[in-house]
Order: structure tokens, then sequence, then C-alpha cells
DNA sequence: GTGTATTTGTTCGTATGTATT
DNA sequence: TAATACATACGAACAAATACA
């Protein structure tokens, strides 16, 4: 699994981590069923504390991206096992990230149009296989 | 000026009214030039303390919004004063979190196309005038 | 099977920074 | 400025599980 985190970035860690496997799973990099790695192995790789990782795993286990069966381990999720509501938490949370940033958008001068192209741009980037 | 703000949330309440604030300006409620009120009468009037406000109105500055005049108050920037190095700075941020949802998107199982028509209904009502 | 060593997630405590009053 | 509450990150110690001779 390739991730790699900021030290020095202003987002805390366990946050860049999330995001990190989130992009694994979207890229299927990281497929359904698959095990993440041990919270202390990954702490370990990481040069963090096995705090930290166990945080970031928590925090997606409570979305519904993976989940965790005691000392066993952690394993990415089914998309289809994603609870109902979980799912629309999820979506509603989305919606309202992406409208803040069209108003910072607009609120810098950009057009609506420009918007939608940068934010479909993005979604290019998103969509991409691997790198 | 129409701002309000959730004790309850989880979301910093000098970020709220930071986003509140952008969304007054993106839809023309607050214009370059305009005053904002003063930190404490904001403050009293939304039930917080002065040194919120003031945090909120700082970050503001520091991003180019709006511009402080020392005690004669802070008023709304021109988008035109936005400096170079600024606007490209928060058009890197914004691509970057739009990238990031666009995978947490896909991670959920949703399609390119369905994201894009997403992010175009947010901007949508985000390019509204008022509401 | 038994005993030991290793690995695992969890619990508790602490230090530091941030948010808010 | 000072005080508070909370968030973030780390360290040490614990108890369940696994591996292996």
């Amino acid at each position: 699994m390739l991730v790699r985190i900021d030290q020095k970035s202003n987002e805390p860690l366990y946050l860049q981590l999330r995001s990190q496997i989130i992009a694994s799973i979207a890229q299927g990099d990281l497929e359904p069923g698959d095990a993440l790695p041990s919270v202390r192995s990954l702490a370990s790789d990481l040069g963090i504390n096995l705090h930290t990782v166990n945080k970031a795993y928590a925090v997606l286990r409570d979305e519904g991206y993976v989940v965790m069966r005691g000392r066993s381990g952690a394993y990415v999720a089914d998309p289809s096992d994603h609870g109902e509501a979980q799912a629309e938490a999820g979506l509603a949370r989305m919606d309202a990230a992406i409208r803040a940033l069209a108003l910072e958008f607009r609120a810098h001068g950009g057009s609506k149009e420009d918007f939608i192209a940068r934010a479909a741009a993005q979604a290019d980037r998103a969509y991409e296989e691997e790198r």
C-alpha cells in the first residue's frame, strides 16, 4: 500500500492517512476484503505513533470504509456494505463541502462555468487508474 | 449581513464565520468596499466572544478577502486586488480539496459522471443570487 | 498438548497546541 | 493576558491471539 504523509503539513496526520487510504480504495490499489497493514507496522513504516494509525482506522470504520475484526486486523469493506444512513450522511457532507468551495470560487470572482470545468478536471484525475 | 452559526457544530466557530462571510461576498450580499461590522457588534449579535470574530477577520485578511484599516474597521477587498500568489495558492488548495472529494466519491462506488453532475448542482446553488 | 516468544489491538497517562471565553 | 476545554500525537504497559519448537 502506497502511503506518504507530510509531517510538517497543517493537516492532522490521521486525516492525511485517512485520505490516502480512501484514495487507495478509490483507485483500486486496495480492494474489498483486502487486509490493511497492522497499526504497528504501518506506524513504523511512516515513522509515526501507532495511536495515530489506529485513529485513522477508527474514523474509516466509522465512515464505513473498513471493518475491524478484533486483533485479526482491519479489512477494506465492500461498498455495498456501507450502511444506508452512513452513505447518505457522507453524500450530504460532500455536497456541503463542494458548495462551500463553489462559494469561495465565486467570491474570488470566478465564473460558474470555470468552477464546473475545474471540478471536472479534478474528477478526471481522481478517476485515473494508477499513476 | 446575514450570518448564523451553530454553537454545537464540530466545525470551529471562526471557520463557520469565515465561510458565511465568504458566502455573503460570493452572493453579492457584501460588495467590494463595503464595511464589515465591528468585531464587537458582530460578536454581540452572534452571542460569541470578540476574539473569535477577530480571528475570523484575521483569516479572511490573510486569504485576501478583506482589508483591515486599523481602527476604521474591516472592508471587503476588491477581487482584482487579490495578490497573484495568494490567488494561485487558493486555487491550488481548492483543486486539492475537490480532487480529495472526488476520490471519496469514487471509493463509495460513485461514477465520475455522477460526481460532476453533483458538483454542477452545488455550483448552481452557490451561484444563485439570494435566497 | 505445552511453554515461550512474538504480534496484535486496547487502555491509561502525558505533553503540546488550538479554540474559545 | 489568563484560563478553560478540547484535539492531536506520543509512550509505556496490558491482555488476547498467533507461531513455533
